[in-house]
DNA sequence: GATTAGCACTCCTTTTTGTTGAGTGCTAAT
DNA sequence: ATTAGCACTCAACAAAAAGGAGTGCTAATC
């Protein structure tokens, strides 16, 4: 199935880009004047016949034109697709300024991939697991509160309400046990806050090992704990663009998956395994791990914005989409991203923000 | 026009109910044979006639039933709506569960309301302006930046990162300047700190004048700044179940106005500055101030945190919404989130989370 | 042997036409 | 004042007809 002749090869992708483009089965006659090989329609037809038998394209019914298949787009993305010049790039800076909450800039990205392209789009924060902890901060809110607040490499920073019980702490203990925290756990990455580490600041904590253990918890849970929902969506609607979803109950559905957003980690999870060259994953119809996406392409990338500090982002459209353009757009996006926070405001960092 | 005679108002009111229940323009016969008042078609025909020109009800073409005008929806919520006998009122109590993250409440709130009253729903984060201070807290992160975190009453927590500039500070003189803060402005409620606190604090702080202007201006800046966009939705998609609605292009625009939230602002606004006796506004086709919605009928009720914390409750639906039901589920959901998080933690509450 | 013109055939799409039924307005009878 | 009766309207549905894009196949051509 692999080996496709010059001549096929060149009508497939006449077939496939026409698709992309008007949506509608393309037929003989249409190739046949679209290429630089001048053939007669009939001729293309024969090529045709044989490329759906190769499974390629097929025929949503008996004198109609071809549409790709599932297979189609696949070859079509790994071999037949160009590299465009790139020519979205540059409005990306400004969207991606030095902005202080790392919230907003992921707001701003999704938006922008999704008038940029006209897909939906998405995007997580990044998984803090391997982030490294900069700062804890313990502060006695009320008499039975503590509030712990945890500040993450990239400026992330994550709050937490403890409840002391009965036990109640001074000023100074606190101080004393800031003082503990920090010293023992500042540079680790969250993943390697293990057992160990545990065990030696709660022996070090002496009496208030309970307490330690606590704000241990929370910041494990803290972390963890919404890090499922942290996932910004934009241009949902734009699915209704495309009829071939814009019908049918599906649509609904991923409008739904949008809004409740649930479904969509099930793409995070199985980005962040792979580990790709570009780390661009391309989901055409049944590859997607997301069901309700079965009618769809999804195109996936990692962004990374500290060391180990992962994120995804995902674009969804039809399969006929515009692949180079949204993969492209991945690619620098990514690169934008790429270090975004840790990047030390250096010399020619003069178009700073306000204040 | 505000006097119709009783059996023109029953009939009225019969024509608005089914219609409510069907969706469909309900005609002379059916209403002849529905109501108590024993009437023949013809004799009903005349009175919808009379209703027609009063302009309570519309003929969406000729020889079809009527349906309800804005007018006419306009007199039932206003006169003619039952109270109705509550039973759903019990099983809130477990989803506003005392959760530490505020967050986490009004996202279980927006979702509950939309799977029970089967509409779009909003709910905004409460305005924190007049919102207490309960506690500030800056702290070092690096060498050229502070965090400050800033606790409301109901312990909402807001963080922001300060550059320092040039100036460093140590730790003894951000130990101070924390003094400084707290002992100033807790207790206060955000509009309360005016110019002279602003003055006279910046005076006591001596040559860090500088750095309280920034933090002032930071707290001031956490506070606004995302209020706008702290709105959390849930069941948009439920739009699609109501074919009047469905269809038509204006769906897409309801559900991306949902999406993208901007728009919804609209309506917070609108109804904070109204004071109702109940707080509950009903707005009918074009008398909703978003003009996405004119198509549709929203109902927005207030509710209170603490002192002055007010928040937006928005129920999105067809004209043919269930009143009743989404009035009641308002009422009683206000009733249990007033005053949830300031309620001091008494004896009864042994039913709490595990820590 | 590969290419192409020509033609019959298929089947989706669109338009046309007809049918049905719910509902009205009006008039005349009660 | 109410109601029965009737002619009329019009959306909704269904069936039929027309149109057209595209195919597969065969036979002629290069």
């Amino acid at each position: 199935m692999e080996h496709l002749d010059e001549r096929k090869t060149k009508i497939l992708k006449a077939i496939i880009r026409t698709y992309l483009e008007t949506g509608e089965p393309v037929g003989s006659r249409t190739i046949s004047k679209y290429t630089d090989l001048n053939l007669s329609s009939a001729t293309i037809r024969n090529e045709m016949s044989d490329l759906e038998e190769l499974g390629y394209i097929v025929q949503p019914h008996t004198s109609a034109g071809r549409i790709p298949s599932d297979q189609g787009y696949r070859f079509y993305v790994d071999h037949l697709m160009e590299e465009k010049e790139r020519e979205v790039s540059e409005m990306k800076e400004f969207v991606i300024e030095r902005t202080e909450k790392m919230e907003q800039v992921l707001k701003n990205v999704v938006k922008l991939l999704a008038t940029n392209t006209n897909y939906a789009t998405m995007i997580t924060a990044p998984q803090y697991r391997r982030g490294k902890l900069k700062f804890i901060q313990l502060s006695q809110v009320d008499a039975e509160q503590i509030l712990a607040v945890i500040v993450l490499e990239g400026n992330i920073v994550k709050n937490k309400i403890i409840r002391t019980g009965l036990e109640e702490l001074n000023a100074e203990q606190i101080l004393k046990l800031n003082l503990l925290l920090n010293t023992s756990l500042n540079g680790l990455a969250l993943n390697e806050i293990n057992l160990a580490t545990i065990a030696k600041l709660k022996e070090q904590a002496g009496i208030h090992s309970e307490i330690v253990g606590k704000v241990l918890d929370a910041i494990a849970e803290s972390i963890s704990e919404d890090e499922d929902l942290e996932i910004y969506t934009s241009g949902a609607t734009n699915i209704f663009k495309y009829p071939e979803l814009a019908d049918s109950d599906r649509a609904r559905e991923l409008i739904s998956a949008f809004e409740e957003k649930q479904q969509l980690i099930g793409l995070v999870s199985d980005t962040l395994s792979d580990e790709e060259s570009t780390g661009i994953q391309v989901y055409i119809g049944n590859e997607t791990p997301v069901q309700t996406m079965r009618d769809c392409s999804v195109v996936t990338a990692t962004y990374e914005l500290g060391e180990g500090m992962k994120g995804t982002i995902g674009i969804i459209g039809p399969k006929r989409m515009d692949y180079e353009n949204v993969m492209d757009n991945l690619k620098t996006l990514k690169n934008q991203l790429d270090g975004i926070f840790k990047k030390p405001p250096d010399g020619n960092r003069d178009t700073k923000n306000s204040f």
